[in-house]
RNA sequence: GGUCCGGUAGCUCAGUUGGAUAGAGCAUCAGCCUUCUAAGCUGAGGGUCAUUGGUUCGAAUCCAAUCCGGAUCACCA
């Protein structure tokens, strides 16, 4: 039971003990007390003035004594400011807490709950290579995960390819027209990026068409629709979709070359998947539902034999759901995609890391989703996030101004290894350590970057404000974790040392020392971990654990800075900042390893 | 135009169901390495919480209006 909940009890009891009726914990508010006062939790009195019809100061004193009397355990001594009621908690339960959980590994985490919970995301297009967007999509949906996973949620990670579509069939035309056969291999050239660049070339061709027909006469419109780029592709795409063999054939040449460039990708950032879907297998099952809803009535078709819904009565608009031609649209393969992940996995609940440019696409597929009454379609969480923008504005690949992954990533890991060359404090380290930790540093650094920010909000990418490894970062507190193992390793601190300090008589011999303020900060703050995870998961938020880790080092490293470890007053003295030291080490790694960012024994 | 999201220090961001004098980091300035890693620590300056009105003991937080920014409303995905 957390601090929190145990003060609300108590408080609810001697309140309903004093004043002879019932509370709930929401009759008075809780907070961590104001530094600049004295004490730990802070109760707010004023909201309980107008039910006691006593000042707040009254009430505060009753209760303040009637908790201290007993609930000796848990509080030591209150005092009153104003309508304030701030209440010291125990040193004895703050060492006990640290005595109970200092070398547990799973501390904060959840035993499973027995719900099951997909979490899809990073859903790339085979038409070019991952850009900042994706990473923080990426990063998002990774940590997400391991966030639901700590909090007793079954995961399975999914990914949907976005392998077809008129898109795809940009590039395969470019490709076709402008490449002579040139291959990845041929111009040594990683194979997402290589295709991304035909999908630039189409649309520049494309371009140049409409142009050239404006040109002649015609208005932009027909230009656009009676380009024969775009005619060719139009064509490829029901070619591709009647299964024609040599369109397959160069559709999975080129997504071929896509994959193997983006396995590279995913492998160094740490994204995985347990299962991945493509499109191209899911497009026609969305297609036999539009049948079937069209048989239900819950579509309709146009004369063009184009298929509709009509959303006007829930506020929104009418919706394409497969064209005239008869190829599926993008909402057409998500429909049945929806249904699989159910089917195969009979999931609670089914959540989509998608960006908020597409609220209104997620709001539409889950109302039609509802309408088809297809299962679980109340159980859709769409994971909003916001666009990164860089300092000059939005990312415009027209422009050439999108920071393209691959690119982010090696920078991150080159100016990792520049600090670290430049510091020297590694330089025992052979060349494949260094790389790991050139890896760990400088992907920690980029995946925290992304992460510290509530995925809601669009967030600014500073890129050299994402190379500073000082201050709210993950270098920071991968530093601290490094300190901290170095004192550990320095006093003698492992697995051996466990067995000793883990046996039955250090666990009947509390530590019934005084804590000084740096110690207990240290220990309200690591009570607080448990909640932070609780938190992040009901927000889907990583930015919540980011601030947490954050946080618990830099009280850390205040808390080092002031006090000494190894050479502390006494031996009691040092058992207890060895213990808080091994916690706090255990803690950051977990938070972190939420975060999917890894520490580093050294640094 | 409709719908949705946002506006907090020079910059990037926190700010729990309304609570005490609104917090961090970066940047600026002033300090701290003969003792556990200075990727660190301590301190200073920096705010009309977009604006106006309302609700109340109490508002950055809730409500309304206005201003500004963004997204979306495609037979693109």
């Amino acid at each position: 039971m957390s601090i929190v909940s145990s003060l609300q009890a108590s408080t609810i009891e001697s309140l309903s003990a004093l004043f002879n009726q019932a509370f709930t914990e929401k009759d008075f508010q809780v907070n961590q007390t104001k530094p600049e006062f004295e004490g730990d939790y802070t109760i707010v009195m004023f909201s309980l003035v107008k039910s006691l019809k006593l000042s707040p100061e009254a009430i505060g004193t009753q209760l303040g004594e009637h908790l201290v009397k007993n609930f000796p355990q848990l509080f030591s001594r209150f005092n009153i400011i104003k309508g304030f009621l701030n209440l010291t908690v125990t040193d004895n339960y703050w060492t006990a807490l640290l005595q109970e959980n200092y070398n547990d590994i799973c501390y904060g985490k959840k035993p499973m709950n027995g719900k099951k919970v997909m979490v899809e995301y990073s859903s790339p297009n085979t038409n070019k290579p991952l850009h900042l967007g994706h990473l923080r999509n990426n990063f998002l949906g990774w940590s997400v995960a391991e966030i639901l996973k700590a909090s007793g949620y079954e995961v399975v990670k999914s990914c949907i390819v976005n392998d077809r579509g008129i898109h795809i069939c940009k590039s395969m035309i470019a490709w076709e027209r402008f490449a002579n056969g040139a291959t990845p291999q041929s111009t040594n050239t990683k194979g997402d990026h290589f295709v991304g660049a035909y999908y630039v070339r189409f649309n520049d061709e494309y371009k140049k068409e409409i142009e050239a027909l404006i040109a002649a006469g015609s208005d932009k419109e027909t230009a656009e629709k009676e380009a024969p780029l775009m005619k060719a592709t139009q064509q490829m795409l029901l070619d591709w979709e009647a299964g024609k063999p040599d369109v397959i054939t160069l559709w999975k040449k080129m997504n071929g070359w896509v994959y193997e460039g983006f396995d590279v990708t995913y492998k160094r950032i740490g994204s995985d998947f347990d299962i991945i879907y493509y499109e191209s297998n899911t497009y026609l099952l969305g297609k036999d539902i539009v049948q079937q809803g069209l048989n239900k009535k819950v579509f309709y078709q146009k004369d063009d034999s184009s298929i509709w819904i009509d959303l006007t009565a829930d506020g929104l608009d009418e919706k394409i759901v497969q064209r005239r031609d008869g190829t599926a649209v993008y909402i057409t393969q998500d429909i049945g995609l929806h249904l699989q992940k159910y089917e195969q996995y009979k999931i609670d609940q089914s959540i989509y890391v998608i960006g908020n440019e597409q609220n209104y696409h997620m709001k539409v597929l889950q109302l039609i989703c509802k309408k088809l009454g297809l299962p679980n379609a109340d159980n859709i969480f769409h994971l909003s996030y916001g666009m990164v923008e860089l300092t000059t504005g939005k990312m415009k690949s027209r422009e050439g101004t999108v920071v393209d992954a691959d690119d982010m990533v090696d920078e991150m890991i080159a100016t990792s290894k520049q600090h670290t060359e430049e510091l020297g404090k590694v330089k025992d380290f052979n060349a494949e350590e260094l790389a790991a930790l050139y890896d760990t540093i400088g992907l920690g650094a980029m995946k925290f970057y992304l992460l510290r920010v509530d995925p809601k909000k669009t967030m600014v990418f500073n890129p050299e404000e994402s190379i500073d490894f000082h201050g709210f970062t993950g270098p920071f507190v991968q530093y601290t974790y490094a300190r901290i193992k170095s004192i550990l390793r320095k006093a003698g601190v492992d697995s051996s040392w466990f067995i000793v300090h883990s046996s039955t008589a250090m666990i009947h011999a509390p530590l019934t020392i005084n804590l000084l303020k740096l110690e207990k900060d240290l220990l309200v703050t690591l009570e607080q971990y448990p909640a932070a995870i609780e938190q992040a998961c009901n927000e889907h938020n990583p930015s919540v654990v980011a601030n947490y880790v954050f946080n618990l080092a830099r009280t850390f490293n205040s808390f080092y800075t002031e006090h000494s470890i190894a050479n502390a007053e006494s031996e009691e003295k040092k058992k207890l900042r060895l213990y808080l030291s091994v916690f706090v080490a255990h803690v950051i790694k977990s938070g972190m390893q939420l975060l999917g960012i890894s520490v580093p024994e050294r640094m």
